[in-house]
DNA sequence: ATTAGGCGATTTTTT
DNA sequence: ATCGCCTAAT
């Protein structure tokens, strides 16, 4: 087939090797998504039937490219291949088979939140202190058992201790209420299909032979359930694809086991093993350090990644006073770099270790005027308003879910107070029946009296007119008469607050959101998008081709690649993070975490790390991390900022304002020179042609399309005022005609 | 029923 | 340092 020119020798053979259990061990940047998505399309071209094929992969994102790539390949037949996240793919396969194992096939699916409220609620119910045992932790236990494959029982008499003890007994009434709630956690997804293997050997054997050619992707990071599965499932046919860099597992913190590819010759003795180990990403100084740096670990599959990429330029370590200054150094850095080197600021890319350490480097690209996405953070469906109304869409979808129908008996406010959630509660739970089922029967409550039995009986009578409506109506449609009907829109305007504002917005964008789903989607059903929104992750939002510098972790990262990339808070206790001794797995685990940031980098890497970073708020004195110095000397140049002529931005002086920081700060702060001048002539260099330009570090001129926080995009109609006090006019499209301080306003440039 | 105050988590990473 | 949740007090 023509297309298989586009390969190398290697990836050629990895991709025509269809038969019998094939691992390919992909070194970074070597290709390993290409192969993956030309062995597919070598498969459909061979005749195999789409639909025969089952890939899996990480995010459902990686997902859709690839099968938008395998469509230009081969044509658009390959749509039917079952390609997505083994979450998605498995809660497809439960939405046909769920009734084989006590399901009905509408549950819900509850995120971390839902199933945390879950196990407070039976906590309660047992009497157990939240106190003495964090729900939290709890929480926690019940995911690594359920990962780890054991079952309420088994867990407990293993347990080693009073809280592993109480933990079991959660976990056993927790998954009682699941089956009752009808419904199914994240870890769910991947168990109960093995239930319903187990139970039904009819339906494994199906899948078995439905399934001709599984491909898995990510292999390193998949974890005992996941392993299972695809033993199960590749086990009729065995020609199982998996492919993955055991130098790039960063999730055994949940339970991935890097030994599922450590052993797969042992799992699958007559399989055949392929290495991708030339690079086409990465200059030969970015492959030289990440290779030092990854030598450091012990256990590894040896391999030998080459390239035949120019030497390029040396990595350069920035050495800064804080993380004001750091944030500060990135963004000269990288206005010095976009203009030197000829990069779109899509280019670039900003990762940390932990989300908390966006908000400096946020503040110091806002600043600067330059455009940036954040991947992860506060997520849109993870909102207050947002849960609210998915809560009652769940409800209409699956009237058991217990969960979600307790978030709303009494929002909005209708008189149906804790007290009497409680005996609801008990009620239910001493009649077997769901809650849904107890509110129907409220006058055989006890000691509820009339009024509250009339607003239960109003509330019941809401929910079973959904009940009803659904039937006929379209999602998108029903979504919007709830919203009209429950007043929310109505009540958070009146409120008037900026915080309701946004809220009023959010859910408008929520609604829209559902119609827009349902129109590519053709008559999918409510549920449908549910699942999808349960199961969307925070890198499936990011876009792509959007102008503007990246921000997110590590982790989220993995799999993509820029231009430049810089890898900040490089410092013990960060970078490798650790909370007060750090065990040796743990710490390689972080080292191969790095590896994967370094290997992102295509042309040019910059490591940073302060002298002193706020953490906790406390002052600390950190020191570079380890990270820093298994990068060989040559490759690498360290430039010290800030040391003499710290600059003191607008935010500290903000802070100082309102009053935050310790007095170790305040001291600190009066202590220092004073070079607004210097930095505020670096920062209008960037801003030429602009009127305006304010202390904040903003640049507004008339005319110009700006996005605020809680109003969101507005024209500018004017600008008064200097420093401290300038102010501008804007007519926000949503909000109206504000006049704003711009110090307190943090407006954006769009 | 509402509010103030306190306490713990957060600051690991995600489906 | 800040947030959010829980509890206790009014």
């Amino acid at each position: 087939m023509s297309f298989l020119q586009d390969l190398n020798p290697a990836q050629q053979e990895a991709v025509t090797a269809t038969e019998g259990p094939v691992m390919i061990i992909a070194g970074a940047g070597s290709g390993k998504t290409r192969a993956l998505t030309y062995r597919v399309a070598h498969l459909i071209s061979l005749g195999v039937r789409p639909f025969e094929i089952l890939a899996l992969t990480f995010t459902n994102k990686a997902a859709n490219e690839m099968k938008s790539r395998i469509i230009d390949l081969v044509g658009k037949e390959s749509q039917d291949v079952w390609m997505g996240t083994f979450h998605s793919v498995l809660a497809r396969v439960l939405r046909v088979e769920a009734e084989k194992i006590g399901f009905g096939r509408n549950f819900t699916i509850y995120d971390t939140d839902d199933s945390l409220s879950a196990v407070k609620g039976i906590m309660s119910s047992l009497g157990l202190s939240q106190q003495q045992f964090s729900p939290h932790g709890i929480r926690n236990r019940i995911s690594l058992a359920k990962n780890h494959l054991m079952n309420p029982r088994e867990y407990g008499s293993a347990a080693a201790d009073l809280f592993e003890e109480k933990a079991a007994l959660v976990y056993d009434q927790y998954e009682r209420a699941l089956r009752t709630n009808n419904a199914m956690d994240f870890d769910d997804l991947l168990i109960r299909p093995l239930e319903l293997f187990n139970q039904s050997p009819k339906t494994l054997e199906k899948y078995q032979h439905r399934f001709k050619y599984i491909l898995v992707d990510e292999y390193q990071d998949t974890n005992r359930a996941q392993y299972v599965l695809i033993r199960k499932l590749g086990d009729y046919h065995q020609n199982l694809c998996v492919v993955g860099d055991d130098a790039q597992s960063i999730y055994a913190f949940r339970g991935a086991d890097i030994r599922n590819i450590l052993d797969f010759e042992n799992d699958y003795p007559d399989c055949r093993i392929f290495r991708l180990e030339q690079n086409y990403r990465s200059t030969k100084t970015i492959l030289g350090a990440a290779d030092q740096i990854i030598k450091n670990n012990r256990d590894q599959i040896k391999k030998n990644l080459w390239t035949d990429n120019p030497q390029g330029e040396q990595i350069t370590s920035l050495e800064t006073e804080d993380e004001k200054d750091e944030g500060y150094q990135i963004a000269l850095a990288i206005l010095h770099e976009s203009s030197r080197l000829k990069l779109d600021l899509k280019d670039f890319a900003i990762l940390y270790r932990t989300n908390a350490q966006s908000r400096s480097l946020e503040d110091a690209l806002r600043r600067n005027g330059i455009p940036y996405t954040i991947v992860g953070g506060i997520e849109f469906y993870k909102r207050k308003e947002i849960k609210d109304v998915l809560a009652y869409l769940k409800v209409i979808v699956n009237p058991k879910d217990n969960e979600s129908l307790l978030r709303i008996i009494n929002y909005p406010y209708r008189g149906i107070g804790e007290t009497t959630v409680k005996k609801i509660r008990t009620s239910a739970e001493q009649g077997h029946e769901t809650i849904f089922e107890a509110l129907l029967r409220v006058d055989s409550l006890a000691g509820v009296n009339e009024r509250t039995k009339k607003h239960i009986t109003e509330f019941s009578l809401l929910i079973k007119k959904y009940l009803e409506l659904k039937v006929n109506m379209s999602a998108s449609e029903l979504a919007r008469t709830l919203v009209d009907d429950l007043g929310i829109l109505g009540d958070l305007k009146k409120d008037g607050t900026p915080e309701a504002l946004s809220r009023w917005e959010n859910i408008q964008e929520l609604l829209s959101a559902i119609t827009e789903f349902l129109r590519e989607s053709s008559d999918a059903p409510l549920s449908s998008f549910l699942e999808e929104v349960s199961l969307i992750s925070d890198i499936d939002t990011w876009e792509r081709d959007r102008n503007a510098v990246t921000l997110m972790t590590l982790h989220s990262a993995k799999g993509l690649e820029f231009p430049v990339v810089f890898i900040s808070g490089l410092e013990e206790g960060l970078f490798p993070l650790y909370p007060s001794d750090i065990e040796h797995a743990e710490l390689e685990e972080e080292r191969r975490l790095f590896y994967v940031g370094v290997t992102r980098t295509m042309q040019k890497l910059f490591l940073s790390y302060v002298r002193s970073r706020i953490r906790y708020g406390d002052v600390t004195f950190p020191v570079r991390s380890r990270f820093v110095d298994e990068i060989p000397q040559e490759l690498i140049s360290i430039v010290r900022t800030g040391a003499r002529r710290r600059e003191r931005t607008q935010l500290q002086s903000e802070e100082e304002r309102r009053g935050y920081g310790t007095s170790v700060n305040r001291r600190k702060k009066e202590r220092l020179p004073s070079l607004e001048v210097d930095f505020h002539q670096g920062n209008s260099e960037t801003h030429d042609g602009f009127e305006g330009a304010t202390e904040s570090g903003i640049s507004l001129k008339v005319g110009c399309t700006v996005e605020h926080e809680m109003f969101g995009r507005g024209r500018v109609l004017g600008i008064s005022g200097m420093g401290d006090s300038a102010k501008a006019i804007v007519q926000f499209e949503t909000a109206g005609r504000k006049h704003l301080m711009l110090k307190y306003a943090n407006l954006r440039v769009v």
